[in-house]
RNA sequence: GCUGAAGUGGUGGAAUUGGUAGACACGUUGGACUUAAAAUCCAAUGUCCAUUAGGACGUACGGGUUCAAGUCCCGUCUUCAGUACCA
């Protein structure tokens, strides 16, 4: 009986669906698992062999889990918002919603034919009304809170309210804008109804705010800073400018201590948490307020620049400060005498987009302002400069600048002639800054002599707040994120307007769903494509959305036009697997199913996701654990980021050359200039004529070129052209990797009838080595434009799905990055064809009931040991190595014992499961393999009592001795002294030491 | 620049605690079976020297620790990813 995996898959495939094997429960005795991958996003392109490298790995853990007794749950679903079905949609006009639903059918077939043991009866889809209907919930939640800074957690907006009513805001201590003024309760009460909203707005965990955007005028949107190429979009190529906007933004900010703090509860690998904290960016230090000195121009104001340190113990070293160009103070205290040229410095600036500037950080450039700042304690003047590598963004945008201590502030002093006054004891700064914190004493500061940096940074802080001009701070580098995006296939916001002022929809009448358009295109006022609903009006009274004509203003009110972003639907998902389907309705998840399942004990996806996704979900679900809706502080437990399988792409070689001016006899037109011809060289070849090397070879591709030539022109062969041909050299031509075998030979015929390209190779003449075209080869991502995607439907077809599962795993470690080369997947196969032999004979079943052999005792038990380990390890390439080890050891053991064959086929049912299934099926059980226990190891099989010694003579192994394991170190080296080969090794000389160590090694030296 | 990961045969990779470097595969070469091909099976396969026996070298590079280093320490180079004038 032959092993025919397209039918094994497929009749597996069937019964899982029918029997619901993979269904969890969420009434379960048994421990709860929850394995799950990043859902994707179903694009037009459907898989290729690199999407499901994570899907496997999750999907070999889920499985292996359920052997080892847990109830696992293990979801799936689509991120079905975004961009491209929207690109796609201004395309063609098709609706996204269609479009995304044709492509989720083409990722579920391809996800199913590869075994994947979902429960697919908790699928979700962000594009869901009955999804983001709790995504609008979630949002509304967020806008009904604010972030107190006292108890180190969100509460309800209304509590903020009667603290206002009570006492203002003067004692509140919440997460705020910056420009909050104060108010007593007389004044809240006096305030307007919209004065109120405004002031809450502030508070807000989502509020409206004017953000600047990177405003892209032509595709009417905003740009992120990737998009966006030397200052023009990346698609299109059309201009950017800076522009406010108002938008949605969220107070993750708020959360930047308990995002640090929770880092070191979780098992992320270290690479994604220092990316983490890095974008976190936590400063410790200081506060300082410097009074500006009055000039004629400032004299009527005072003012202070307010600057950041993380160097207060440095106060007396500063010499001058620097304001970012852009600062609001600037214009303020710049004198006369400087006007011209600071204006000219900050216009200068403002040209230069952010990319500019950062390009260039090697030119130093600065203005003096002419105005002058006291130091808080000398009361010495400080000139007060503006330069460009002070970022208004960061901090406040201004810095007190200690020369000796900081290495840009000592080359912007060096580049000004600006003193560097030394004030670290026993420090040579004259070639550059001190910048260390350690092993130095500061010296020159008044109180703070012979401290440290510890103890000085305390007392700096101390004498700072005694005088009122400083206090200890710290400072992040984490932003609000803009929540609003400018386009049609994304979550509504169940927000209208009244008076300005934004309102949330009740949740009883959620979802608002999306709306229909004529067109996916901003409308010609700039407004996003929402605004070309004519049903987009919100009525008070019915609780309804109805037709914009309505629009009155009183009860009939406009509704927001922006959608939510893609990380929206993503931020909370984790949660909806949880309940099911039948209980989804009411909620977005049941307290039960909540408490079951905590969040995710493993999560596996892409590290790309390291500072978006990752970071906004842990921002949601701290919220939503803050207002009593989980219970749970971080989402995901333990997290793997699978590596990128990489594409090898194929390319031939195809000759062109220059060619002299000629007049053609047939359009009688001058041609001049490169010419590519249809001449392709094997790889070879092709270096030859690179390196100029073989003349005869290049001799006869010019005849070729020359003839090809004068045939293309219509040119009789006495017209004369010139020196015809110079410069012969090679393109790189991609191919489709599928007419490419294992050795790096071509396809020719393949390629001539390919459907798509095969006629451009028609006319082609390949030039053969030795008879065979060999192509070059190269590594790069996989991407459709290098024809060298691999689609698993041709590797299921062709090897079947468990094939392909081994051979993902058997590529190298999750987490690396590695090439894909289909030529290489015959290794697993012929290993699963192995493995089938060992159970299926010609004429049926081998195995029997015979009693084990020891030796197959040793090789199972070994066997379970290093796949047990490699599973908990997220090592699976070796456990494919270890089963294929196994396979052959039992084959030359001629091993037919159900006792060994058994317990082999649940170790590799995670791995291979349609096989390991049919398998236990034909050994007579009914139940799904998937259910079986994990067989035990048990060491005693693997105890052996002798052991082949690796005996080396100065570190450098000459011959093995088999030696029983009981004999002590002293029997050990008599033994090998005595052996003729040691005797032989040491030509008569006396060994200085022997180094024995028993079951290890014996080293002889001398 | 900073942070993180990595560098081992022709290729993917293994060596989990310092103890026989290159497991397991792919590819290549030779052979068996076959009219032939496919499939399957067997053998060899790090480099160099040597007819053999055997020897020398070898885990990016240069040092060091150790009886023993791919593994530990110091320095250098390269590649990839993230981040960027962060005060």
């Amino acid at each position: 009986m032959k092993y025919n995996f397209n039918a094994i898959e497929k009749k597996w495939q069937d019964h899982w669906a029918k029997n619901q094997t993979f269904k969890a429960e969420n009434n379960s005795d048994k421990p709860k698992y929850y394995v799950l991958d990043m859902f994707p996003y179903p694009s037009g392109a459907g898989l290729h062999v690199g999407h499901p490298l994570g899907y496997i790995a999750s999907d070999i853990y889920a499985r292996y889990k359920r052997h080892k007794g847990f109830n696992v749950l293990h979801p799936q679903g689509y991120d079905s918002f975004g961009l491209p079905a929207e690109q796609y949609a201004i395309q063609t006009g098709q609706h996204p919603r269609i479009t995304t639903e044709e492509n989720i059918k083409t990722y579920r077939r391809q996800l199913d034919q590869i075994g994947f043991s979902f429960d697919w009866s908790r699928e979700v889809r962000t594009s869901d009304p009955q999804y983001y209907k709790w995504t609008q919930w979630i949002f509304i939640q967020l806008f009904e809170s604010y972030y107190c800074k006292d108890s180190d957690m969100a509460k309800p907006i209304s509590e903020l309210v009667e603290v206002f009513n009570a006492e203002g805001n003067t004692t509140i201590n919440a997460a705020c804008d910056d420009d909050i003024e104060e108010f007593s309760a007389d004044d809240w009460k006096a305030f307007s109804d919209v004065e109120k909203q405004e002031i809450l707005l502030k508070y807000r965990l989502t509020y409206l705010a004017e953000t600047e955007v990177n405003w892209c005028p032509a595709l009417g949107t905003v740009l992120a800073n990737d998009e966006i190429v030397n200052g023009v979009s990346e698609r299109g190529g059309h201009p950017v400018v800076r522009k406010k906007m108002t938008q949605w933004s969220m107070r993750i900010s708020a959360y930047a201590e308990r995002l640090l703090q929770g880092l070191e509860t979780i098992d992320w690998t270290d690479s994604l948490k220092e990316s983490q904290r890095n974008w976190i960016g936590k400063s410790v230090g200081a506060s300082v307020v410097f009074n500006v000195i009055p000039t004629e121009q400032s004299a009527e104001e005072s003012h202070k620049i307010d600057v950041f340190t993380t160097r207060p113990d440095t106060i007396f070293g500063v010499s001058f400060m620097t304001l970012a160009p852009e600062h609001g103070l600037v214009s303020k205290i710049t004198t006369e005498a400087q006007k011209a040229e600071v204006e000219a410095y900050v216009e200068a600036t403002a040209k230069r987009s952010e990319r500019d500037r950062m390009a260039d950080v090697k030119t130093i450039s600065g203005v003096f302002t002419g105005a002058y700042a006291e130091h808080p304690f000398t009361k010495e003047p400080i000139p007060i400069w503006i330069g460009d590598y002070v970022l208004a963004g960061y901090g406040t945008g201004a810095v007190m600048s200690v020369p000796c201590g900081d290495q840009r502030d000592y080359d912007f002093a060096k580049h000004f002639n600006i003193p560097i006054p030394n004030i670290f004891e026993g420090v040579d700064i004259s070639e550059e800054a001190y910048g260390s914190k350690d092993n130095v004493k500061i010296a020159n500061s008044d109180f703070l002599n012979g401290m440290n940096y510890k103890k000085a940074t305390k007392r700096a802080i101390y004498e700072l707040e005694k005088i009122g001009q400083g206090e200890g701070k710290t400072n992040y580098r984490l932003r609000n994120a803009v929540f609003s995006r400018q386009r049609y296939w994304g979550e509504p916001f169940p927000v209208y307007y009244v008076n300005g002022m934004p309102q949330m929809i009740d949740k009883k009448h959620l979802p608002l769903t999306l709306p229909e358009v004529e067109k996916y295109l901003p409308t010609e006022e700039g407004e996003p494509p929402l605004g070309r609903a004519d049903v987009w009006a919100w009525d008070t009274n019915t609780n309804t959305v109805v037709s914009n004509e309505k629009i009155d203003n009183k009860t009939i009110h406009s509704l927001e036009l922006n959608t939510m972003p893609g990380w929206a639907g993503s931020s909370w998902y984790f949660f909806r697997y949880m309940e099911e389907n039948v209980n989804r309705d009411e909620t977005f998840a049941t307290e039960d199913a909540l408490n079951y399942w905590e969040n995710v004990d493993l999560y596996i996806g892409g590290s790309e996701h390291a500072t978006g996704h990752l970071l906004y979900s842990r921002f949601w679900v701290k919220f939503m654990k803050d207002r009593g809706f989980v219970n749970v502080e971080e989402p995901f437990k333990k997290l793997i980021n699978q590596g990128m399988i990489l594409g090898t792409s194929a390319f031939v070689y195809r000759v062109y050359c220059h060619t002299s001016s000629f007049k053609s006899s047939k359009n009688k037109k001058t041609t001049k200039g490169l010419f590519s011809s249809s001449v392709y060289v094997s790889k070879t070849l092709a270096e030859h004529i690179e390196n100029n090397e073989n003349s005869e070879f290049i001799n006869e591709i010019y005849v070729k070129l020359l003839r090809e030539i004068r045939e293309e022109n219509k040119l009789s062969n006495d017209v004369k052209f010139g020196e015809e041909i110079f410069n012969i050299g090679i393109d790189k031509i991609n191919v489709k990797v599928k007419y490419v075998n294992a050795s790096d030979e071509l396809d020719i015929k393949g390629l001539r009838n390919d459907n798509e390209f095969g006629k451009d190779y028609k006319n082609a003449e390949f030039i053969l080595d030795k008879g065979l075209y060999t192509v070059g080869r190269d590594v790069e991502k996989m991407s459709k434009s290098k024809y060298n995607v691999v689609n698993p439907d041709e590797i299921c077809e062709q090897y079947g799905a468990d094939s392909l599962r081994l051979y993902e795993m058997f590529l190298g470690p999750l987490e690396q990055y590695k090439p894909w080369n289909t030529a290489g997947i015959t290794g697993v196969h012929s290993f699963l064809k192995k493995l089938w032999k060992l159970y299926v004979g010609q004429d049926g079943l081998n195995v029997n009931d015979d009693e084990p052999t020891k030796d197959s005792l040793k090789t199972l038990h070994k066997t379970i040991k290093k796949v047990e380990d490699d599973i908990e390890n997220f090592s699976f390439n070796t456990s494919v190595s270890t089963f294929m080890i196994a396979v052959n050891e039992l084959t030359a053991q001629k091993c037919t014992s159900k006792a060994i064959l058994e317990p082999l086929l649940i170790l590799i049912s995670p791995y291979a499961p349609h096989i390991a299934e049919e398998l236990w099926e034909k050994l007579g059980h009914t139940a799904s393999i998937s259910t079986i226990p994990f067989p035990k190891f048990d060491e005693k099989y693997l105890v052996e009592s002798s052991k082949e010694y690796p005996i080396s003579f100065n570190g450098k192994t000459r011959f093995t001795m088999e030696l029983p394991l009981d004999l002590s170190k002293d029997e050990i080296e008599k033994k090998v002294m005595a052996n003729e080969k040691t005797k032989a090794q040491l030509d008569g000389r006396t060994p200085k030491k022997v180094i024995v160590v028993p079951g290890k090694i014996v080293n002889i030296v001398g």
